[in-house]
DNA sequence: AATTAGGGACCATGTTGCTT
DNA sequence: AAGCAACATGGTCCCTAATT
């Protein structure tokens, strides 16, 4: 079954195509999560793309490493071998890796009298070639989120601080208004906020917030056009 | 028969994040 | 601040298959 898969993965692959290692890796980094992988399983793909010899993955090229498990252990920063177990079968169950077993289960490359590799039992690198566009666009997708996550926290600061500066200003300048309770409701948003929220969190709080920050500007609004007795109309209605 | 490498399963321990 | 649950880790046992 893993060789027939080994074969389609290869297969896939269109002739000429080749992909830089490391850069596949870092893709592949970026898209951890939605790989289901966790920082360890990419100390084991470095370790794994480090026995493979040359830079570049190549289509036409064996992309089969075959590292004991000593020496990936070795590699993976001194992992203890029941974790690394777990964390090669994390690479295959993401698809990063097919696992090519020998009749044994161990890992060997059987060479010829050139030195050239006949057959290897080991892991197959070629879904990483395979997959290196896609990896490029999940790794792509993955920084724009986090840079758009990283905004909505700024302006959720923002709003914030605003509606708590207003809300006080209101508060010590005697304004008219409930601002006791507009600070409650105020309070209870922020309280909200979870220690680690999700981009759906940050927006769900910015659009109350934002509410809340309209309701308290209408307030001092109405109040100031009351004041100035509609003198300034014209230069106090929203552009 | 003994040895060796690999891998799955189980268990105890340690971390971390979340709730109260 | 403390306790709880989920999760990751690492050690061990057991099995397989080839090699000697």
């Amino acid at each position: 079954v893993f060789v027939k898969a080994a074969r389609m993965a290869t297969n896939e692959i269109s002739a000429g195509k080749s992909a830089e290692k490391w850069k596949v890796f870092r893709d592949a980094s970026e898209a951890r999560e939605e790989l289901g992988l966790q920082s360890n399983s990419l100390a084991v793909l470095d370790a794994l793309l480090s026995f493979y010899p040359e830079n570049e993955l190549r289509q036409d090229a064996q992309l089969i490493v075959f590292p004991s498990n000593a020496q990936l252990m070795l590699r993976s920063h001194g992992m203890a071998g029941a974790t690394l177990r777990r964390h090669l079968a994390l690479l295959v169950e993401a698809g990063l890796i097919i696992r090519k077993d020998s009749a044994n289960g161990k890992r060997y490359a059987r060479k010829n009298r050139d030195g050239e590799i006949e057959s290897a039992f080991g892991f197959d690198l070629s879904p990483i070639l395979a997959r290196s566009e896609e990896l490029a666009m999940i790794a792509q997708k993955v920084v724009a989120a986090r840079s758009a996550f990283r905004k909505a926290k700024e302006n959720l600061t923002i709003v914030r601080r605003d509606v708590r500066k207003l809300i006080s200003a209101a508060i010590d300048e005697g304004a008219d208004g409930d601002w006791s309770t507009i600070e409650g409701m105020y309070i209870d948003i922020v309280a909200r906020i979870p220690r680690s929220p999700t981009m759906a969190d940050v927006t769900n709080i910015l659009d109350e917030l934002e509410l809340l920050q309209s309701e308290v500007l209408n307030q001092l609004h109405i109040q100031k056009d009351s004041a100035f007795n509609s003198i300034n109309d014209a230069q106090m209605s929203d552009p």
